[in-house]
DNA sequence: ACTATCACG
DNA sequence: ACGTACGTGATAGTC
């Protein structure tokens, strides 16, 4: 039997290097967890390849250890550490706690320190060790039983570097005590050792390699090369003697390792398993043995061949009875528009697939014709189906029988992305595992573990496999979540926000994106065309002007020509350079003209590359763009738009705003456009209940002009221009969370004169104050804030001890009940106005939502009938102490529309 | 993959 | 003292 063996973790070391190696990682509360992960992975990896017997890591106890007072006392201190660190250092110790594994800390000692001694009696015990960590400090520590085990992050994965003594010398030319000396002479800025002036790292091995130490080197200190290096060591002796002090290890310090408590045992506890799963460590959950069932049970086959499918789907049908309470699980796998096939499911523990696919073993006309069953079928289940438990509906529905399902139906349907998006609007996305594992505590495979990183590399039967195994996993796992995440929904009040508002929307913008909208490539492209004319004007002009060419493009070369080449004054800075963005550059204008030309060329370069040669790629066989309107990515309600985004076709310029001709309704059809007067504001007089606002908006058109009337002191005939681009200003900033500094900037006056402004405000409408404070009360109470359909926004940054992270959280707490009320209001209306299209017969259709407007493609002689429904119900969505206003137009095109 | 910039509400 | 307005998505450049 070989030695036994221990290893020793520097905690804060290693918790450090995880934190700067490994992208950042939350949980769905916003705890940071990346460097607790990154921690745990170099652990473990450590620990299948030791097998050590014994394990225990070493924590600064305090921030002021001995050795710290003596380097504070010569200079400064440490730089402090990240926020997002800090709050990970408990989690660590409780994770480590969990596991069984002991905490080394002394008052008054550095994790160094314990290490160096724990090191050493251990060495003593015959034992051999291994210490991780990521510091080259604990060199000295090396021995031929000391392994000093430093991580690497590679491309690859982890990677360490094994120092016994011999690598040391190796690798340093000098033994681990001499590396103390080398390290005192050449001195080290991050761990604030001074060491000695005129010695670096190559000198200094010189020296030591030849005389050992420091005094050594002194007492022979008149024979050191190079001479700069001799009267440097002379003169600063002392420095290098007190460096030593610093860079030496305390190898005696006054602890003992209790080695019947470091002794390993099983680390996977059940209290570190709710850790994991609190703090949503996916990947290592599957460590822990399986006290609930871990793995999804597969009860799971395959159908394929039409007059099989047929067959089955009957079967399927048939086993449905006549319950009309009957929920199933339905996946549909699609890729792009096409199907491949579909799951049902009729119990949480087994599913059916019904393939259409190309999976080897099917013709292509077979593949076709299973299709359509399959999909006629699908209709057929659906329509007797208590409930359709799905997860990301809005991309199947088109599928589902003849894609036609009335706006009615929509309460049969329980999307379990939605209903995960509504409990937590935080997440990047929702993955179906993360949902079934998160609210039955089943594991499924990922998507990508089932079809591995390059999923178009597989054969077409293994493809095949994993497409079905999908689609059950995910029908299956829909119905079983559906009644625990209904069951919260209702906890947390948002039943009705999902039954009534989230839903039926799923379906409003299904035909949306199904619908699509007309754009004119021939006059897309000629718009394109003419603006590549007067980009390659510009840029000549602006070649000219600078002396040279380069890409201006390139804010880092466009910085060097106007910032070091031409000498503009900088106005502010980037993490990597100069600041070229447009505000910049707007204030350099009088100075340099070139600039003016500089920022029409990035208009014309944006509105050719994102809008005349983006959208271009995305107009289909029909003519239309077919976008995306995706329902579960911001974080206060709204709902986003992608591939392409039609929310932020250029409006602002008279230039960007010719763009919007080329949006066309078909023929026999115009646009009718509607948008809400102002209603982030409206909805911030009802919620907050000042009097005064809500009088100014009951006797008001121009709002804008009545703040600054109010807030100013000035009679409403004389309110300027600018006074009242102020008090637009102010209003902009209440929405948006209200701080002096950001309404200095977006009204270019000092901090000061905003602050006056703002308190300006809040005395005219102490109503608006009050419900804003209320707002960061309630969500630091409660943790999240809620509008007024009572959707929830969680602000986890209001908990952060730091002081710009609590600040966001302030103005988060102050924005989302007010943006998200709106974008409660504006999907109420759309379902609304969907619902009426369909029923009073209409052919118009909704095309486009941009938050506050509503695009509907318009049947010739609809007109009126059209108006008539989008004013009744855009105004009557929601019933506030004011009233909800819109303005709207006809036209051909969207410019003329809007 | 990340950063800077800019389009929209 | 800290150093930002809220919410999105697309593109080009850089590493």
């Amino acid at each position: 039997m070989s030695t036994e063996k221990i290893v020793l973790i520097d905690g804060h070391s290693i918790l450090n290097r995880a934190f700067y190696g490994v992208p950042p990682l939350t949980n769905g509360e916003g705890v940071h967890t990346n460097a607790v992960y990154g921690f745990l992975n170099i652990m473990l990896k450590v620990l299948d390849e030791e097998h050590p017997g014994y394990l225990a890591v070493a924590f600064d106890l305090a921030a002021l250890t001995f050795r710290h007072k003596m380097y504070d006392a010569y200079k400064g201190t440490r730089k402090p550490m990240p926020e997002e660190l800090r709050e990970q250092v408990p989690l660590i110790k409780e994770m480590l706690t969990a596991m069984g594994i002991p905490l080394m800390m002394l008052e008054g000692f550095e994790a160094d320190d314990l290490l160096g001694t724990v090191s050493r009696q251990m060495e003593e015990k015959g034992l051999a060790v291994s210490v991780i960590s990521g510091d080259r400090d604990l060199l000295q520590l090396a021995s031929d039983t000391v392994c000093i085990r430093i991580p690497r992050t590679k491309s690859t994965g982890t990677e360490v570097d094994d120092f016994y003594a011999a690598q040391v010398k190796e690798t340093y030319q000098v033994t681990p005590t001499e590396f103390i000396d080398v390290k005192a002479l050449m001195g080290d800025a991050s761990d604030n050792i001074p060491g000695v002036p005129s010695i670096g790292e190559k000198t200094a091995v010189k020296i030591i390699a030849q005389y050992g130490s420091i005094e050594n080197a002194h007492d022979h200190v008149d024979e050191i090369t190079p001479p700069r290096a001799r009267e440097s060591l002379r003169e600063h002796y002392d420095l290098a003697v007190l460096s030593k002090k610093l860079a030496m290890i305390d190898r005696h310090c006054p602890f003992a390792l209790d080695l019947k408590a470091a002794k390993i045992g099983d680390l996977f506890t059940p209290q570190a398993h709710e850790l994991c799963k609190r703090l949503e460590l996916r990947s290592l959950l599957g460590r822990f043995k399986a006290d609930e069932p871990a793995q999804a049970p597969e009860d799971f086959r395959t159908v394929r061949g039409a007059e099989a499918v047929r067959r089955e789907m009957e079967a399927f049908l048939g086993g449905m009875g006549e319950d009309r309470e009957k929920r199933i699980g339905l996946a549909a796998a699609l890729q792009e528009d096409k199907l491949l096939g579909a799951a049902l499911s009729a119990d949480p523990d087994s599913a059916v697939f019904f393939s259409c696919m190309n999976d080897g073993e099917t013709s292509p006309g077979e593949q076709e014709e299973s299709a359509a069953v399959i999909q006629e079928y699908l209709g057929r289940i659906a329509a007797k189906a208590g409930l359709v438990c799905t997860i990301g509906l809005k991309e199947q529905l088109p599928r589902i029988g003849d894609g036609n399902i009335p706006l009615e139906e929509s309460g049969r349907f329980f999307d379990a992305e939605i209903a995960a998006y509504l409990l937590n609007p935080l997440k990047n996305g929702y993955p179906y595992d993360e949902i079934i594992k998160d609210h039955t505590g089943k594991l499924c495979p990922s998507a990508e573990e089932l079809f591995g990183k390059k999923k178009d590399a597989m054969p077409p039967e293994q493809r095949a496999a994993a497409t079905a195994r999908l689609a059950c996993l995910q029908a299956s796992g829909a119905l079983a979540a559906q009644e625990p995440m209904m069951d919260r929904l209702r906890v947390e009040g948002m039943e009705k926000l999902f039954l009534e508002i989230e839903m039926p929307l799923v379906f409003v913008l299904s035909g949306m994106q199904e619908e699509g909208i007309y754009v004119r490539a021939d006059e897309l492209k000629s718009y394109g065309e003419s603006l590549s004319g007067h980009i390659a004007a510009l840029e000549e002009k602006i070649y000219a002007q600078a002396g040279e060419t380069f890409n201006i493009q390139s804010p880092k070369q466009l910085g060097v020509i106007l910032f070091e080449k031409m000498k503009l004054p900088y106005g502010k800075k980037t993490k990597t350079g100069y600041s070229t963005a447009a505000d910049v550059l707007e204030k350099l204008a009088p100075e340099a003209p070139v600039v003016m030309d500089i920022l029409e060329y990035r208009q014309l370069t944006k509105l050719k590359s994102t809008y005349a040669d983006g959208l271009a790629a995305y107009i289909g066989p029909d003519g239309r763009i077919h976008g995306k309107f995706h329902q579960t990515i911001t974080a206060t309600g709204r709902i986003s738009s992608a591939d392409p985004n039609l929310q932020n076709i250029p409006v602002r310029t008279e230039l960007g705003r010719e763009l919007r001709k080329v949006f066309e309704a078909r023929e026999g059809y115009v646009f009718v456009d509607a948008d809400y007067s102002q209603i982030e504001l409206r909805v911030l007089a009802h919620a907050s209940g000042d009097e005064k606002l809500i009088a100014a908006y009951r006797q008001a058109q121009d709002i804008h002009a009545i703040t600054a009337s109010q807030v100013f002191h000035v009679p409403l005939e004389e309110v300027t221009p600018e006074l009242r681009r102020n008090a637009k200003a102010v209003n902009f900033g209440i929405v948006y969370g209200i701080s002096s500094f950001g309404l200095s900037q977006g009204l270019s006056i000092s901090r000061k004169e905003a602050q006056e402004y703002i308190e300006k405000y809040f005395e005219t409408y102490p109503g608006i104050k009050q419900f804003l404070d209320g707002c960061v009360a309630q969500a630091k109470a409660s943790g999240y804030c809620v509008t007024l359909f009572g959707r929830r926004r969680p602000v986890p940054e209001l908990k952060s001890g730091n002081f710009m992270q609590r600040s966001f959280g302030e103005r988060v707490a102050m924005n989302a009940p007010i943006q998200g009320t709106a974008a409660d209001i504006m999907k109420i209306a759309m379902v609304r106005t969907a619902r009426r299209l369909k029923s009073e017969g209409l052919a118009s259709r909704i095309v486009l939502q941009v938050h506050d407007e509503l695009l509907v493609e318009t049947k010739l002689g609809e007109e009126e009938a059209v108006q008539r429904i989008l004013r009744e119900e855009m105004t009557g969505a929601a019933d506030l102490r004011v009233p909800l206003e819109i303005d709207m137009h006809a036209g051909k095109n969207w410019f003329e529309a809007h």
